[in-house]
DNA sequence: TTGCTTACACGAAACGTTTCGAATAGAACC
DNA sequence: GGTTCTATTCGAAACGTTTCGTGTAAGCAA
């Protein structure tokens, strides 16, 4: 393949004028300019990312490390990410972690093996111990995305999870709703945590106490969260309305209600917490709180390509956003 | 960050003998092997990808160019792509070409500049202009996955979609549909037109006339396709069935049908090729020709590292996978 | 013309690896 | 004890860039 080193020749130039023409990062005759961008373009000449990296100490690699890129939800993040880093000459590249801390661990790895200029995160814990773990892991700017970690001191985007918790609940209780179910993620995550703090502080404000055998344990896994709501739905004293805090979850949810043959706002109600895309074809349309991903997504870019261009150090800052509920046909009044 | 040479000064050896530790790519005795593994662990070593790649002329990227990564369907590619790299040690760079060729060439570029070993593509376009622009900027063991390029020699693996348009319109033609409506994505794509030509190849089977006006082209999003389907649908003389090609549009037909508030059904039937994901909770749950994505991806990544690895010439096989038609509740007699 | 500046072009070093031929040391053989 | 072999270790070159200190010719003021 062909090195500037052909180029140069090609051109008749030094190898130092050839790549000062192409990188324009010293003053070069018009003349030489485009003898090189004529040699260029003969050769068919593209510079080695490798090389450049390797010589420049700066790498176009941006990380994107997420709980599954076949999560819509998570696609979503990536082609924004991918849009940006496009426009800017970098390339990003994508791992899963499954939401488990030791692949992403070895994901951090593979990220620092590629010596990636930044990254975007989606941790898959929030804990003081996590962060003790990842600050090791984590040698450049990064910005973490959806969850915040403690102890790790980077910037955070992520949305107001106790509001959007309450915001569910709180449209449910003023249907009159006395027993809502909610089914949460892991415990000791900082999303699915809030979104139950959130319930609870609807609760309150409301006066009703919480019956703490409606809250079940379903993980993030549409599978999970399918067995979790089909346990719930089978009890005897079953919820009015149910909540589910992930859009995965949320499907999950909607797939055991249709198993048990449960009309939905009719015998049950319900509310996810993250919109799906596709809820305008869903019979009934759900009522879900939405988060603004793509915005986030897009500040989460931003911020990192800033902190990567202008070598400034994270703010530490945590940037929340709000949430907003939208009521559809899935709850109605008990 | 710590170097190799570090990690030889550490362990009190030469580079190379480090090197050869590390890499188990020469003799070394057990003592020195325990020095450099010691060694690297204090210090925190990760070897530079980039000059690793430089100096060996073997990259370990391997590059995933599909249509849109937020589209689920592309997801559960990435994901297969991902989860086999990160076994092999190489690291996947996804990129997204919108179905653009304009953008596809500029990905293309990435790729190069990147010097990825190899790469999964789903092209843009099949036809013989687009392979001979192509062929020149493909060096690398590439897969096409999903659609064969004309003039490409490269292995395929795709979904037979002349059986699969065949199959969804047999369905309907087996109901007493005689008014079957289609909308195709993009005239002059493989996967498109061949889906359209099982369509006419059931008709001429069952000895029925193909009605031209009810072939609508509706791209490959969502949103476009919904627009067809609505001007499709609102006609004086509405057809009995439709067929949509591609998950997104589906989706975008449902949506149409849902706005017009015509039952499904009872006043027309669906069929889509490529199921979907979350199928079980629609209503009613749409009958589908489903493709087997996640086979064909594995398939795809697993011939491509064998072909970097055991630096075999493609053999340009074309690998054609049958779909099969899921008969769920969108159809009907007529 | 001389001296000084400006504008550009050049050559060589360096980035962190791998690779390969050469060096060394001990073991085995005669 | 010298020679040959084997097993390991070493040193230096090379991969394709960027970067930086020098060199040089033209332009300008004196």
């Amino acid at each position: 393949m062909a090195t500037i080193k052909d180029v140069a020749k090609a051109a008749g130039v030094a190898i130092s004028t050839a790549s000062a023409a192409i990188n324009r990062s010293a003053p070069v005759s018009e003349e030489v300019l485009a003898k090189v961008a004529e040699a260029v373009r003969r050769i068919g000449y593209v510079p080695h990312a490798a090389a450049r990296s390797l010589r420049s100490g700066r790498s176009n690699l941006i990380g994107l490390v997420v709980p599954n890129i076949a999560n819509p939800w998570c696609g979503a993040v990536a082609r924004e990410v991918e849009n940006a880093c496009f426009a800017s000459g970098y390339t990003s590249v994508v791992y899963s972690t499954g939401q488990d801390a030791a692949r992403e661990s070895q994901v951090l790895e593979m990220m620092r093996l590629q010596r990636v200029a930044g990254m975007i995160v989606i941790p898959t814990r929030s804990d003081a111990a996590h962060g003790a773990a990842l600050v090791n892991q984590i040698h450049v700017p990064t910005v973490l995305l959806d969850m915040q970690v403690e102890g790790l001191p980077f910037d955070v985007i992520k949305t107001d999870n106790v509001e959007a918790g309450r915001l569910a609940t709180e449209h449910l209780l003023a249907l009159g709703h006395r027993r809502i179910g909610i089914i949460v993620g892991i415990p000791g995550l900082a999303t699915s945590d809030d979104r139950l703090a959130g319930y609870r502080k609807a609760h309150t404000a409301a006066g009703v106490e919480v019956d703490e055998e409606l809250i079940v344990t379903g993980g993030f896994d549409q599978d999970i969260a399918h067995r979790a709501a089909l346990e719930l739905l089978q009890r005897e004293a079953r919820p009015t309305a149910i909540i589910a805090i992930s859009n995965m979850m949320t499907i999950g949810l909607l797939f055991a209600l249709r198993k048990l043959k449960l009309a939905v706002p009719a015998d049950i109600s319900i509310v996810g917490i993250d919109d799906l895309e596709f809820s305008a074809i869903l019979t009934p349309q759900p009522t879900a709180v939405a988060t603004p991903i793509l915005p986030m997504a897009r500040l989460a870019i931003a911020r990192l390509l800033g902190q990567i261009e202008a070598k400034q150090a994270p703010a530490g800052k945590i940037e929340v956003h709000r949430p907003t509920l939208i009521v559809r046909d899935s709850t109605a009044r008990h």
